[in-house]
DNA sequence: TTCTGGAGTGTTACCGTTCTCATCGCGGTC
DNA sequence: GACCGCGATGAGAACGGTAACACTCCAGAA
């Protein structure tokens, strides 16, 4: 920097405010210290930027070490999001859900000066850690399902989803949906099944036992060669794709056609899931959406005093209907 | 950090060398001061140590911005290896394999002060902008098959997975093996073709035309549907196994029964491809060791003078026998 | 004419570390 | 007993920016 304003016959200083359009520079000044900055290849240290500002313009992330569909499209829609503000974001995973592995990933990044953080909080032990990351950190949740109260989080409405995809098995015809759900000690898998049974009460129709299991394939797969078993079962609402592929196969190998047989629902809309057999009807949630929305919450929040200002923002999920549901066969 | 020296009545510099674990300090001083530093909550800040030692313990990831299952793992990979080594990680992404996109992502990275760039690489584009990047800074590219010789690499060996794909069917007894590529422009694609063609010549086998189309199951199933109409087809393999699940689809929708009709095999090993109808006899690639590989590479090449040591890393993949390959029925 | 105010610029301190070099004891060597 | 070397510590200068303030013009108002 002061090369550069050697060069160009100028303080440090009028670099600096030429470097952060400062309105008050001369036009032809400004000219000749952009001129000596190309010439010099000059490019700002944001170490020194950030250690006089305290402001690093870096975001960071808790991040789940797990091939999770959802939280992988999230990173891209914050990343992107970020970058159209200014932000480069920065990643620390946690291995496990609790409380230490959490606090731990909060600390390096806090040690590396991020501005803000955006966690993927999908159990409460991971909002509540955040809640003791060290005073003045911007925080945001996303995630989950209602989580913390007063802690700004972002979520899909899980049990709004749940409705949807119980409801149009109900519609078809169904006499009842029998629901194979994720790890109940996860607030999203909770509220699916709490959706999934609202709306059966509602109806007036029998709430049959949940099975729940991993979110993977094989937990589908081994619940559903289960209901395979029970000729009364002709609908099944997956608590997402994964699990809803391992019950496709379960079907299928129990010899219960799909859709002919029994009707199946999944939720996420993974990419594939319409290329299924048969094609998947599911809930669609967008994550890249959810991203966005995560980071312009946080930096809604980083604008504002020290004053918490949460809120919470939930993302409705919508039907995609394709051709695993259908009316029973009489 | 004055405030620690204040209080445990050194100066500065011994705080520093306490935190640095510098040798030279007694015993009883060093607990005093970390007395100190605990009494005070004391958190040493990066952006000053940056600022003084050209380091910032950061390492940048340029990402592909798209859901493909391979660079996702790697991220993990990446992650928890740079965790080990005390460094955290950052990431930019780029929309488009192109060479503007990836140098504007790394200017972002190098402004941002990363000690070195690891790059995930499947198109060539990406590793000669990399060769663009300022003088000095360390980087390494991932994936891509044997891009730019003499930057240093790592990557997946394609063609030999493809060699065991297709020599696995052909020693099932298979007269010949058909191709779904990936888009050719891709290294990895065309390698995956070679492996093949190179195996099915030196069995002396009929080397069928090549259909190539994207990497997911759309694509796979609109070639599938074609391949589905030649009575001769009875061993297809899949450049991944999205594509795959489109033929495995196209298959059945044309009558042809999979694996009693024809054989497929994939490449990726998927999380839950093993619960594909049927489950899919595939090519295991093991990303988050890839990834690992990645980081150590580059850790070398941090460490070394600036002078060029580059090297490339091929690892092996291996062959996962499923059920959707069989012997053919004759 | 003198005062006022703002645009344009420079001066100096400061952000929180590490680095270089100097200082001070102290035990061992000749 | 003078000298040397080394362990333990401190003082001050970087590192590359930004913030606060001072200063100089010069136009317009009183």
């Amino acid at each position: 920097m002061r090369d550069v304003a050697k060069l160009a016959g100028v303080s440090h200083q009028t670099v600096s405010r030429v470097i952060n359009e400062h309105p008050n520079v001369r036009a032809e000044t400004r000219e000749r210290v952009l001129a000596a900055m190309r010439s010099l290849n000059y490019r700002r240290n944001l170490a020194a930027r950030t250690l006089a500002t305290r402001e690093s313009h870096t975001l960071g992330i808790v991040g789940f070490e797990t091939t999770l569909f959802g939280p992988e499209s999230m990173l891209y829609g914050i990343e992107s999001a970020a970058r159209a503000a200014g932000y480069l974001v920065s990643v620390a995973t946690v291995r496990e859900l609790s409380h230490r592995p959490v606090l731990e990933a909060v600390d390096r990044l806090v040690q590396h000066g991020v501005d803000g953080i955006i966690a993927i909080a999908p159990k409460p032990a991971v909002t509540t850690a955040l809640t003791h990351a060290p005073g003045g950190m911007a925080c945001v949740a996303v995630g989950g399902d209602g989580g913390q109260p007063g802690f700004p989080t972002v979520r899909v409405d899980n049990a709004a989803g749940a409705r949807l995809a119980t409801r149009h098995l109900l519609d078809l015809g169904h006499p009842t949906v029998h629901h194979v759900a994720g790890p109940l000690d996860w607030p999203e898998a909770q509220a699916r099944v709490d959706g999934w049974r609202d709306t059966l009460y509602a109806a007036g129709a029998v709430v049959p036992p949940v099975t729940a299991g991993w979110w993977d394939a094989a937990a589908g797969y081994e619940q559903g060669r289960r209901l395979a078993e029970d000729p009364s079962v002709t609908a099944v609402f997956c608590a997402n794709d994964r699990i809803a592929l391992g019950v496709l196969r379960a079907m299928h190998e129990s010899g219960r056609c799909v859709p002919d047989d029994v009707s199946v629902v999944g939720f996420d809309d993974m990419p594939d899931s319409g290329y299924f057999l048969p094609p998947l009807t599911t809930i669609h949630q967008d994550f890249a959406e959810l991203g966005r929305r995560a980071l312009a919450l946080l930096l809604r929040n980083l604008g504002l005093p020290d004053g918490d200002a949460p809120e919470d923002v939930v993302v409705a999920p919508r039907l995609i209907p394709r051709i695993s549901a259908v009316p029973p066969r009489r």
